[in-house]
DNA sequence: TATGAATGAGAGTTCATTCAT
DNA sequence: CATGAATGAACTCTCATTCAT
């Protein structure tokens, strides 16, 4: 019988918690084993070392974030409709992993490491980013389609979209909000991204924009 | 006062580029004490540990940066200018110092630390972030009594606007931009943030969400 | 008796390769086992540990030197072709056997642990160099009845006979030496334990010493 | 003030014991460090690592081995006289240095270590046996300058006789010899040498060789 | 009998901090 | 005040050995 499966997502599981909760150069391989529940060699034996591990983690996490995430948005129908579950999705994400999460929530560039072996990392989480950001800008096309949207710089849009998103995640943890008071974030700002917070009749500057 | 304040800023600086560039963890003192071209015990007459270097390097670049930022934006009238003047002195300063800069620009919630020494941290982080927020915060309540921006929840709003000028300094470094393909960006930013995304003339689902 | 004595020599001939190209402490015992083509565990089915497998490795190849050896020599008749044959098997050894056969050539003395575990390799080494220069000693004494060995101290001499011959194998494989060459470096080899560096004439100052 | 030059010598004077009574793999670092009566992290203030650390080691052994022998030899005048004085000399040292010598003594091509970070040591100890051979090639030399030894191989004679007079160090501690016995072995041995062991009068065959 | 997943002691090494000078 | 040699706790990782299957 080749290595068993839930050994592995035994120690990612245990892994995402350290990790998540004391972040990569706090954590360390004896408290993953010991709340994998393993010896500290055995960690060893399905993963090369601690920055691998640290990587397969944010990919076992991401992967996660990124499926189900696709998963609610085919769910859906219409520009109006993609947003919303995208921004609750990634609440209830956020809501339930705010240990491990905030691994996944890490904005690449925050990270600023020189080391050779966690290099690896950031380019990983650049990519991610990536990819999560072209899942929003495919919303945001529809919404063009739509023609719910207007004539923008839909990467540019999508980009900023998702960094709202994410800081509006950060904004119910930090501040403990309920869901419901989530919901109503959540549509401000969906407001703020489709009208902007400019007044609405007083737009005469904007068109030397385009 | 007999320590003199050159000898401490010397440190300061020297220890902005090597966090900076390598990040809290793969920094270390003695490469901070070489580069301030000092004795590695000097460091600690002047600051107790790494750790307090560390907030103490924050703060005097997070200081430095609400200084400039408030100088300029006092020295233009009107939300406008005031918004535009935030912005380009935002990517100032990011393009001036990206190696030290990053430290700054880190998003307090990105760091999950729960070693003791370092909480001092993420709070101070979070205080700073505060203080910025409000002093975008004033510009946008500026341009709601001038009529330019509408009824909306100015917190939420300046909170949001934040992450959107801080990602705007992060695409400029991760793709290399050019200062003039960054005005051009900036000019995107203020028109999604003020008009938004969304096709002028199709509000009609906006009202209901006030 | 139910083990099969072939496996025990599969992993014999794994450990010789791989101890005698990697030395004790840099082979182990997985490589060792995948060498032999078996699971680790299986290796401690045969042996009882990694230093016991080493002495093991080490008697099996010094038995098929000393073995090889005895049998040549038997088929030899008179100190000079006995001594000839000798030195040519050695070399013949050495050269077949690169890899592992730097085992055997260790000079006992050479290996200074103080491991419990693997005190007895050292013995063991002794012991075998012993029954090598034994071998040479009868060798050597043949030559005395002949008459071709003068009155010497013949455990003396052979020891140091035998040194000279593990040297000129390493010389040998240090230097690259073809077989033909090695041809003349045994003569040299002989001629030099034979009849020593001196002038011939001027010997006054040997009588003195016996 | 300088990094005292006693201190790095204490710590090769430890890891010379160390190292020659337990071998590379079975001296570990806190050990020398306890020996050197000082602070683990101390001995990499000097030493880069354990690899290095050993070679230091040799080479400081090695030098002095070679300092002496060169000091003691041109103190002599004639191939009798350094020869005999070469053999003390390494008696000598052997006798003082039990413990630490044994690692001066080891053969190079004995150690077969694929190791990367150790290949060094084997490359420097081929080169140090080179350099005191090169000593005794002089001294042969002069033995055939003055008629003593005759026309032969000197380079491959050198060699064989360092290798002799190698063992027999061997031999004088392995046998636990008085310095009385092993005067009478060094006497054995230059004549085994000169002499070689061959019947005086009975040399027909050796012409041919030459 | 054969296996290889699991183990944990122990290795080398780093580096923030101290303190005698 | 300034220094940097000294320190040792704590880290990651290896590998001989065990044992349930």
């Amino acid at each position: 019988m080749a290595r068993e499966k839930t050994k592995r997502e035994d120690i990612l599981a245990a892994a995402a918690k350290i990790f998540g909760s004391r972040g990569f150069y706090l954590a360390n391989m004896a408290d993953i084993a010991e709340e994998a529940g393993i010896g500290k060699g055995t960690v060893y034996e399905y993963f090369d070392s601690k920055s691998s591990l640290f990587i397969e983690t944010l990919k076992y996490k991401a992967d996660l974030y990124r499926k189900t995430m696709e998963e609610r948005i085919n769910g859906q129908e219409g520009f109006r409709n993609k947003l919303d579950i995208f921004i609750k999705t990634h609440w209830e994400i956020v809501r339930e992993n705010i240990k491990s999460a905030s691994i996944m929530m890490i904005n690449p560039s925050d990270i600023n490491l020189t080391d050779e072996s966690i290099r690896g990392v950031i380019d990983f989480l650049l990519d991610e980013r990536s990819r999560i950001a072209e899942l929003l800008s495919n919303i945001v096309e529809i919404g063009r389609i739509e023609g719910v949207i207007g004539d923008i710089d839909v990467e540019f849009a999508s980009d900023m979209l998702l960094d709202m998103i994410l800081r509006y995640g950060m904004r119910g943890v930090l501040k403990g909000l309920s869901d419901e008071q989530m919901q109503r974030e959540k549509e401000k700002l969906i407001d703020l991204f489709v009208n902007g917070a400019g007044m609405p009749g007083k737009r005469e500057w904007r068109r030397e924009l385009r």
